[in-house]
Order: structure tokens, then sequence, then C-alpha cells
DNA sequence: CTTGAGCTTGTACCTGGGTATAAGCCTTAA
DNA sequence: TTAAGGCTTATACCCAGGTACAAGCTCAAG
């Protein structure tokens, strides 16, 4: 009985997520234990690490929670879900073609403002600010339920 | 008295963005209109397009609307504040730097997976769902919230 | 055997970025 | 002049994806 088992801290803390998300992504159908002690403590196996993280990779790509249940739950031996698993790929494929693209774009865009930021010491800094500058409002800590620390130098 | 000035259903339109969530930038000190009528409707310029457009393309782009009203809120002949500024582009441009490389090795990695989905007609599908083989849990109706109309198909 | 860390379930709350609705005033075209 | 539609404020709610806390059980080291 070597020990691959994993209780859930451990299962975590190996994946860099807290137990409690764990769980939700349990409920959420997403991650089962592969057994429970007789008191109830949820196991693990090496698998999970891999599937955890799995789960995490495909949502840092850009999946949802639902989006990966989906896939997770793919009957492997029905041809329509697998369709549909292949549908999801390809649309996923394409948003993260044009996202790559837009987040490329506006890579060069924030680059040529550092540029311009380290170009000019003059009075006024980046060419977008000029964006700004009429439109800024005041912090309105009135409504403002957020920004609320932006610019604590009063 | 040329007509240059929206009412903020106007801009909004023009911006594809809903006139509620103007004025939610508005509340956050992210958008001011140019005006107010007497009877207190809001009115903004071209300009305003220019900025509403800027500030959807930098929340697209990662930036939350806390740190795009820290760029806007930012006092051009502060040297601190332009400082801050730079050190947020830095920041931004770094972290837009590793999540292309992230995306392009998912975007890579489901390429790989939408390929193998094609070439094999057998029972088992894509790799990645040997993952998940023994992991996916039942859909839960208990606690399952979100999930709830994934696969209906029962 | 006790004590503290770790596990269980359950419920409540949080954050960001909105949307929905209400109650009422304004504007404009018919 | 009146009715529709747009504007105002204010408050409430929604969603995803968690976190926090409570009350109680369990395990392991000293």
């Amino acid at each position: 009985m070597s020990q691959t088992h994993l209780k859930i801290g451990e299962l975590a803390k190996a994946c860099g997520v807290s137990d409690q998300a764990v769980r939700l992504y349990e409920r959420l159908g997403l991650l089962k234990p592969v057994a429970k002690t007789s008191k109830g403590y949820r196991l693990y196996d090496a698998a999970s690490v891999e599937a955890l993280r799995f789960i995490k990779q495909a949502q840092r790509s850009g999946f949802t929670l639902e989006e990966i249940g989906a896939l997770l739950h793919t009957d492997i031996r029905d041809e329509g879900a697998c369709a549909a698993v292949k549908a999801l790929l390809d649309r996923k494929l394409y948003a993260l073609t044009e996202r790559l693209v837009e987040l490329q774009g506006v890579k060069d865009v924030l680059h040529g403002l550092r540029q311009a930021c380290d170009g000019e010491p003059g009075p006024v800094c980046p060419a977008f600010l000029r964006l700004c500058t009429p439109h800024c409002a005041v912090p309105d800590p009135n409504g403002a339920r957020l920004l609320h620390e932006v610019n604590h130098e009063d």
C-alpha cells in the first residue's frame, strides 16, 4: 500500500489552489476524489494532480469551469458528444487566435507608449494621456465603491 | 453651435456599451461628461468617444477598471506619478508577454488535441480525455449552482 | 491523552463588472 | 397635447469564481 493517496490539502498544495477551491470544483462536477476514507476524508492520486493542473491550465486559457466540465463529461464513445468537443476546441482555438492578435497589438501600443514616456522629459508625458485629460473624473467618494485606495495620497 | 455633443445613449451606442456602464465608469472616476444641460443631462463629445473606446480596449487588454482609473488620474506634471505610470506600463507589458507565451502554448496544445481528435475515429477520442475519465464527477444536482444546463440530455 | 492541525458540511460573504428595475422628469414627433 | 422614448437617481440583483467562518469530527505527535 504505497502512499500514492493524497488528502485534499496535499492535493491543493501540490497544485497551488485552496482546498476550498478543490471542493468547489467537485461540487461543479470537475474533479471527483478517487476514494473516501471510512471517515469521509477525500482521497486523491497522482492523476488527480494532473487533472487539477489541467483544470487550472484550461482556466487560464480562457475556458470557463462550465466548459471544462463539459469537456470532462464528454462520453468518449458518443460520436455526437465527441463532435461537440471538437466544436468547442475549434471555437476556443479561434477565440484564442483572435485574442493573441489583439494582445499582441496592445503590447505594441503599450511598448510605444512606454518609449514615448521615456523619450520626452517634458511637462506632457505619454501621448495617450491626452485622451484622458478632459475626461478623467474626480475620485467621487460618493458612489465609488471601487477605486477606494487608488490615490490615497490625498 | 454645431451638434458635436452626444447624449449618454448616443455615446454608449457609438462605443457598443450600455448607458448604465457609462454611468458606472463615471462613478468610478473614468469618464466625466464634458458638460451637463440645465436639466442634468450628461453631454459628451468626440473625444469622449475616443476615451470610452480606449477604456474598453484597455479593459480587453487586461487592465482592470481600477488600473485604467489610475492611469487616467495621473497628474501629468507630477514626476512621481509619471514614474508610477511607467511602472504600471512595465508591469502590464511583462504580464502581457507572459500571457502571450502561455496562450501560444495552450493554442499549440489545443491544436494538437484537435488534430488527434480528427485522426483517430476509434472508441477513445482525444488523448487528454484520459485525464478526466477517472475523475469527472456526476453532475451532482445537489450543490451544483453552476453547470445546470451543461448536459441536459440526462 | 491532550492539543493542534487538518478534515467534514454548510452557509455567508466578497470582488469585478456589470444588468435590472423603480419612480420620476424631459423631449420630441404626431 | 399627449404618448413614447430617453434621461435622471437610487437600489437591488446577477454571474463567475472563489474565500471566510462556524461547528464539529479525526488524526498524529509529544
